[in-house]
DNA sequence: GTGACTGCTGACAGCGCTGTCAACTTTCAC
DNA sequence: GTGAAAGTTGACAGCGCTGTCAGCAGTCAC
């Protein structure tokens, strides 16, 4: 009844432990019959390795890493961004019997390198999931590369090829809803950037102009704020735009934090939303749809993402997935109630 | 410069690897000359055990698994509970060099016993912290009681003093926004009980009936509704309520998101919050700080609870915080914007 | 001084697997 | 049929620590 060691699978097989070892790993080299009688022994035994005797023998943890920006390093912390990677990631560890890690890190603390290298030493996971901002950060980037720990990012941009990564088309699906705004109408629409230290909000932007641009639609300065992705930041470009001579008729804002906040300043100027003033965010937050009118977002795929990007590290070279540079998964138009037709002066 | 081994510590100290074993695993029966000895050797190689051969020898892997409710089962998954709960751990697992395993598992599905059951028995982590409403579900605590593995329940229930357990103060907490509300004037409060799953939730109703009557007010059968912790429940609550003969001055929901479904209802009804209509919840979900009028509602101290409960598995018997039965972290009440005083007639 | 006890330390034997390498077998070109 | 190359298998030696247990030294009561 106790649990049964590689060498009962050998003995019952009439193999040797290694060979046990090679089919239950699924390494190349051992003839199909060899395999097929040790995976039957393997089954009457319900046989399954130890993990600590194969990850001291291999010197490598049966666990997948994600490191991301934690989220309680800021005032509201917006959570749902987390749990959808947590949930893309757990869905491929639990397929291929890993173990996820998570790994919260403050960028703009000093010892995130020597955190990130014990975490690689000590710890020695299979890979690291890097999801943005985090993953455009070059001092974070190169800490986990130095350590030769297999890395995967979660990336916006697709800056290089040579490293793996999983992106969004965050510059095509903003002017994708940059254009949805101009076919209600609009033609003042304005845009809150987000944290300039956040390289897809940077995409978000570029997308925005040139929705603008396809639309047949004048990039105006006076309609463009920096943000800093915070609800407060929203509610002061939303103030800003909204008591100016000339409001615009639509906000997008890039990201659902900062259309929140324009829509608490809309509430308490008593514009109604849509009737008169139009909102779009992106990242589909909950509040997108616990609010009324439920916000006009992009939904990213985030789960598809981390999942495609722990896969490639779970089963190694077996997945051919992402065998090259980067692999974008689209995002969504999610229109809901918060943007209508323009109003008609 | 090589990773120094236990046995280079101890030659340098000048003692048996065994001892330096227990100078580092703070184990007694050292004598305090050879402890300083061996901690000098330890700090001069810059020595860290080998976290891989400790498990294989231990058959204990360092780690702490985080149990709870699959956010993602839902419609609208509410995550900031999730979030705060890892952060505490987080903070405790950190401070004691252990690493977070995170859990999620959905308790309508069958195969959840199994599961635990792979994990105490594949994993093996120091501990578990079971989170609520999973910590009040038999089949559960048993499934992982049985494996023998330390358990610590995130519980709302002070059912029995004999399990380790971290609770807060639903009731008493409860009843103090119900006088809350009482004493802005409010004599027809509604509630809006939650999941009845969900243990705790049922003790913030028990919390209302008794603020209800400390404050000297009638219990009004029309004025509770059943919901079932969603938005979209929370609303159906609210149309009844809103537009019931009597509607109520104040509304009392069990969680945020049946607030936030109230909060809707009140939007499309033209009500104005808290003008006309007070709305209280209670968990503190981002989303309450994100709206306009902020929340009014109850902040749960889960980051504390999920603290407190992983230091009790990660050093073991060393901590004292959590000697006796169930540990109350109690809640506070946050007085947003959301209520005020009842309208005069 | 004796015996019983407690406190401290080390020898030893694994924990259960995988990497390395050598040996053996099969395949294939010629 | 031959030699070289490729495919397949197993022996062995750890991976680096901790549990067990024995042994020795110090303490205490009488």
């Amino acid at each position: 009844m106790a649990k049964p060691r590689i060498e009962d699978v050998a003995r019952l097989a009439g193999v040797s432990p290694k060979t046990v070892s090679r089919v239950v790993n699924g390494e190349p080299n051992v003839r199909d019959a060899t395999r097929e009688k040790v995976q039957q022994a393997v089954d009457e035994l319900g046989y399954r390795p130890d993990q600590f005797a194969r990850n001291l023998a291999s010197q490598r943890a049966r666990l997948i890493a994600l490191v991301y920006d934690d989220p309680s390093a800021y005032e509201v912390p917006s959570s749902g961004y987390v749990i959808r990677l947590q949930q893309g990631a757990l869905r491929a560890c639990r397929a291929a019997h890993y173990e996820l890690l998570i790994h919260p890190c403050r960028y703009r603390n000093k010892d995130v390198v020597a955190e990130l290298e014990a975490l690689t030493r000590h710890i020695r996971p299979t890979g690291i999931v890097l999801a943005a901002p985090l993953s455009n950060m070059p001092r974070i980037v190169r800490a986990i590369q130095a350590s030769g720990t297999p890395l995967v990012r979660l990336s916006p941009g697709l800056d290089d090829g040579k490293q793996l990564s999983v992106a969004t088309n965050d510059r095509e699906i903003s002017a994708e809803m940059t254009r949805h705004l101009a076919s209600l109408g609009h033609r003042r629409i304005a845009f809150i950037k987000g944290n300039r230290q956040h390289k897809a909000v940077g995409n978000r932007y570029a997308g925005f102009v040139e929705g603008l641009r396809t639309s047949g639609l004048q990039l105006v300065k006076e309609l463009v704020e920096q943000g800093d992705n915070s609800v407060g930041s929203g509610e002061e470009c939303a103030w800003r735009l909204l008591r100016s001579k000339r409001p615009p008729t639509a906000i997008f804002a890039a990201n659902d934090d900062m259309a929140a906040g324009v829509m608490r300043v809309a509430a308490q100027l008593g514009i109604s939303i849509p009737a008169r003033l139009s909102v779009a965010g992106c990242d589909d937050i909950s509040l997108a749809r616990q609010i009324h009118p439920r916000l006009t977002t992009i939904r990213q795929p985030l789960a598809t993402m981390a999942e495609l990007a722990t896969l490639a590290l779970v089963d190694g070279s077996r997945s051919d997935s992402l065998r090259n540079g980067v692999t974008v998964v689209p995002a969504e138009l999610r229109i809901r109630e918060s943007t209508g037709p323009a109003p008609s002066k």
